[in-house]
DNA sequence: TAGATTGTTAATCGATTAACAATC
DNA sequence: TAGATTGTTAATCGATTAACAATC
């Protein structure tokens, strides 16, 4: 039923979305979309388009009314029932995600950890229960997880991802450096902390070049 | 001198770069554009167009040689100098950032730390001395800083973003969940966990439910 | 040589941008 | 009404994929 959507739209309303609920702190009750569309960092077009496919309309005297618009993307991202996450991976990296993501979305919060390491494991870090790895297909399946955030080391990765997709996961969040392997019915988004630094990097250093040759 | 490459290809750059290096470790010579393309999960073609992007060239018959495939796009991606990096934001995330990043790349290393709480000013964490926000300009300036980091809370990082670029940063790598506005002359990447967790919660919905469409 | 792989051009694809009639 | 904004289609753009002669 719900028409096929872009990954980059997806990704749009999603901030989208957390520009409004600021707007709506604001007291703000309308807006048009050449609004969201300077906050957001895009074109008026492009807001006009992602929220047309969502199936929202605004008027065009009034533009968008900037509480339903957020219920209405609401609507369209998050699961009528709430969704549990699993992250695996409880070191550094995954307690800053435990803390990031704690109290952020009700409906979308970690429900499970896991860690190899005995120390961690049946106790309660940041409000979240940690299992070993041997106890992830059971909580998985009794939680009916569909969701993963993978944060362990590289070597440990591809191997986690398979036991949690034969567990019933169908959408992973790799923050391992490394490409997954996984069925075509499963959803891979990877956070590559290298790739982004060194792409960071790469551009910082044409630009200040670029600088550099303006004022020849 | 250095023909416009895409951000994709810099990205699948650094990832191949990194596949060499374990092939190497591995103890292999020589592969063809279709093995590198199965480890990074890109079609043959698109190796074969990268590599061609950097000027580098493989032999019909031996394919490419691991070792000087691996220098060419270390030649190509870093610096000919030593890059440092500051890091703005010393909580949970940032000290993670910091130990991901210990020991990666001795190219691109955090040289220096940015915090306001008073307890960490002055120490040094995970091998990087913590400077207060004040001071940023000036160490900035001092250590030849071209890429930052931003792992503070949304409403601090337009303006940590705006010291970073006035005292001459030119590449941002963006933990924080907002849009940072920029001259057009600094790079941002957007590491934005709370749209990319949103965006693996809504595709494994919708696989799910395609997985049961089936059954029917 | 025969054959698999390479460098490179042409065709395809998808998303973005531009344009504009419809609307309040 | 007049006018700015909307929904929607057509044109543009860039990157990916397919194809193939050149090569070792």
């Amino acid at each position: 039923m719900p028409a096929t959507v872009s990954e980059k739209t997806i990704g749009r309303l999603s901030l989208y979305r957390r520009l409004l609920y600021e707007l709506r702190n604001a007291g703000e009750e309308n807006l048009y979309s050449h609004q969201l569309a300077q906050m957001a960092g895009v074109t008026a077009a492009q807001v006009r388009r992602d929220l047309m496919s969502i199936g929202y309309s605004g008027s065009p005297t009034r533009g968008y009314d900037v509480r339903e618009l957020g219920e209405s993307i609401g609507r369209f991202l998050d699961s009528p029932t709430d969704q549990g996450v699993a992250l695996v991976g409880v070191g550094n990296l995954g307690r800053a995600i435990m803390a990031f993501f704690a109290g952020r979305r009700p409906h979308l919060r970690i429900v499970a950890a896991f860690d190899t390491d005995p120390y961690k494991v049946n106790r309660v870090i940041q409000g979240v229960r940690c299992y070993s790895l041997e106890q992830m297909p059971q909580v998985v399946e009794s939680e009916g997880i569909q969701v993963g955030i993978l944060a362990v080391p590289a070597v440990a990765a591809q191997s986690a991802a398979d036991t949690l997709v034969r567990a019933g996961v169908r959408g992973l969040l790799n923050f391992a450096p490394v490409p997954l392997r996984v069925p075509p019915d499963v959803y891979v988004e990877d956070i590559d902390m290298t790739m982004s630094l060194e792409k960071v990097a790469y551009f910082a250093r044409q630009r200040a070049s670029q600088k550099e040759l303006q004022t020849w």
